[in-house]
DNA sequence: ACGTAAGCGAGACGGTACGTCGCGTCTTACC
DNA sequence: GGTAAGACGCGACGTACCGTCTCGCTTACGT
C-alpha cells in the first residue's frame, strides 16, 4: 500500500482513474463479472499498480461505494442542518436526483446482478437517516401499533423497492413525482410521527 | 450433462446429495464461498461427477433455488385453490414457517453476502402473488391515489425487508405475530383493497 | 475379460470389428491420437464392451501387431522349409509384397508418428530370421572381420531403414527391384557368408 | 508464452532446470510416463509456471531434443571446418562420446519405450552429414551400382542400429572400438567413395 | 532548481480453482 | 453369456485470475 499521504499528484491520479473505470466498468457488465485486470486496463495503468492502491477489486468498490454514499447524503445532509424546517419531500427530491445522475450505477449494483452488500449499506443508511428524522422531530405520543424497528425496515426496504422499479423502467416518472409517491407512501405507514 | 430422466435411481441419489450439499455449505459460509470441490466432498462424491450433472456452480443454485422457490409457493398455492377465501393472514402463516423452517439458508442468501438474484427472484414470486390476489378480488372501485406498480412493489420490498429483519434478528416474534405486523402493514398502504 | 474361447461367433465378430478399426484409424492418424471411443465407434460396438476383450489400446495394438508378424512371416517361413534351397532374393519378394499390401499401416508404424515397440519387435524378428538362416547355412570358416552381432544389427536395422524410406517416398520401385537391392546391400556386408 | 528475450535471469534458470528435469525423468522412466507435475516437481517451480514457457510437454520435449542434436553435431562440425582433412573415423569419436555422456538418455529415446520422433531426427540428421561429406568429396566415377538415397538410408540406418544395439548392451566396447567397425561397415558400402 | 524518494511499468512466479478429456470399472437391462 | 447404455471415480490437462516480488525508469516533492 503506498503512502496514504494523498498528497502526490500521482497518486491521485491513479485512484481516481481506477475508481473511474470501476464505474465505468460496473455499468458495462456489473461487479462481479470485472477482473482486475479489467480495470487496470480501463484506467491504463499495470495491473500490479492497481494492488499498491487497493487490496483486491472488493477493496476499491468498498472505498467507491463510501464516496457514492457520501455524495448521496451530502445535499440532504445540509438541508436537515437548515433551521428551516423542510417537508420531508424536499429532502427527497435531491436524493433522487443524485440517483438519477448515476442511474446505471445504481441500476447495476441495485438489480439481479447487483451486490447485496452495496444494497444492505444503502438501506443501512437510510434507517440511520429515518432514525435521525425520528429524533428531531417532537416526540408525538402515537398510538404505535407496530415496533419501532419493523415499521422503520418496511419503510426503507419499500422505498428502496420503489427505487429500484423506477431504474429499472428506466425512469418513467420524473423526480418530483416519485418524490411525492414515496412521501405519500411513508406517509400512509406513520401517519401521526411524519406528518409536517 | 448427464440424461435428464431421472429415472435412475443412482442419478437422483447424486443430484439430491448435491443439492443438499449446497444448502448445507452455504449455511456455513455463503455462496460465493463455496468452490466445486467442497459441494462435492460434502456430497461424497467426485468432483468430475458434480460437472457430469451442473455446469456449474451457479446452474445448481440456479435449480436448488427454483425448487426453494417451488416448496415455498405449494402450501399457498393449495390455499388458494380452496374455495373458502382464507384471510391473507393465513396465507401469511404456513409461507412464514417454510421460512423459518430454512432459517439459515435464507438469511444467508438474503443477507449481506447473500445472492441479488435470488432476492429479486423471491420478490418477483411475491409481486405475482399480490397480483393474482388483487385479480381475484372484486373490482373495488377505489381512489386509487398511487399506480398499482408502485405500489405493489413498495409492499412487496417492504415485505421482504421485515422478513429478512425477522432472520437477521434470529426471529424475536413468533411466526403469528410476524404474519399479523406484515398483514397490518399491507392493510395500511391498501386499505381499500386487501379488507376482506 | 471374456471366455477366451474363441468359439462364440458374437465374439469373433466383435475382435475382428475392434482389429479392423484399429487399422483403419492407425493409417488415418497414427496409434497415439486414437482413444478408445474412436476405436468402438469405429467397430460400432459399445466402449465398454471393448474392455470385455482388450485390457486398452495398447493390448489390442500388441495383439494386431503379434499377427501382423505371423502374417508377416508365414510366407517366408514356408520357403524355409521347402528343400530347395532358395536364394534370398526369393524370400524377400513375398515379404515385401505383405508389407506393400499394408502399405499404409507400415508407414504410420514406422514413421516419425509411429511406434517405436512395433520397430524394435519387427527388427527382433528379422533378426531371428538372419540367425536361422546363418545356422542352415554350412560353417562357413569365414574371417569375420567384425562381431556377428553387430553386423546382425547393422544389417537388420538398415534392411528396415530401406523398407521404411521405399514407403516414404510412396513405393518409387517395384517389389522385385527392392528385392534385389537389399539382397546386394547385404552381399556387401556379409560376402562370404550369404553368397549361395 | 514468455518473452522469448532470453535476458531475464530467472527465465533462463526456469528454462534450465524444466530441461534439467526432463532429461533426468526421461532416463528414469521414459517420456511417455512423464506428467507435466513430475517435471514442474523435479524443477522445483510451479505446474502453471511450467506453461508460461512451454506448450506442454510435447513442446519441452522438442526444444531439448534440439538442443541435445545440437550439442551433439557441434564438435564434428568443428572437425568439418578445418583445413585437415581427417579421416571418416576421427569425427566418429567425438560424436560417439557425446553418445555416451548421456548414455540413458539416448538409450530411452531410441529404445523401446522410445519416441520414433527422435529417432527419425536423428537418423535426418545423420542423412544430411553423410550427404555433405560426399559432397566435400571428389567426384568418384564410381560405378554406383545402387542409388545413393538407397544406400544413403541402409547406411544410417544401420549405424543407428548399431549405436542404439551399443547402449542396449551398456556399451561392451570402448568408443574407439565401435567406431573402428562402424567405419568398417560403412566402407563395405562405400568401398570406392569413403576411402580417405 | 534540482536531487532524490516515491510512484509506476513490466515481467516472472507461486498458487487456487476451473471445466474438460480420457480412462477403466461397475451396474442394470436386453436379447 | 455377450452386448448396449449409462453413471461414476479418478488422474491429468491447459487456462484464468489472483496477489506478490523484483528490477529499473521517470516524475513530482521538498529543501
Amino acid at each position: 500500500m503506498l503512502n496514504n499521504a494523498v498528497g502526490d499528484l500521482r497518486t491521485r491520479r491513479t485512484r481516481l482513474a481506477l475508481r473511474d473505470a470501476l464505474l465505468a466498468l460496473i455499468e458495462e457488465k456489473g461487479f462481479d463479472a470485472i477482473i482486475v485486470q479489467d480495470i487496470a486496463d480501463r484506467a491504463m495503468i499495470n495491473r500490479v499498480t492497481f494492488y499498491k492502491h487497493y487490496r483486491d477489486k472488493y477493496d476499491l468498490l468498498e472505498q467507491t461505494m463510501q464516496e457514492m454514499l457520501n455524495e448521496l447524503s451530502a445535499p440532504v445532509a445540509t438541508l436537515l442542518q437548515e433551521p428551516t424546517n423542510h417537508a420531508v419531500v424536499d429532502k427527497l427530491v435531491p436524493w433522487l436526483e443524485h440517483v438519477a445522475a448515476h442511474e446505471s450505477f445504481y441500476r447495476m449494483m441495485l438489480g439481479k446482478e447487483g451486490n447485496a452488500a452495496f444494497a444492505a449499506q444503502l438501506r443501512d443508511y437510510l434507517e440511520g437517516m429515518v432514525e435521525q428524522t425520528i429524533k428531531r422531530m417532537p416526540r408525538q405520543s402515537t398510538t404505535a401499533t407496530l415496533p419501532l424497528p419493523v415499521l422503520r425496515r418496511f419503510a426503507t426496504a419499500g422505498f428502496l423497492g420503489v427505487v429500484m422499479w423506477w431504474l429499472e423502467q428506466n425512469r418513467p416518472l420524473p423526480v418530483q413525482q416519485v418524490a411525492m409517491q414515496l412521501h405519500q407512501l411513508i406517509q400512509q405507514l406513520m401517519p401521526s410521527r411524519t406528518q409536517k
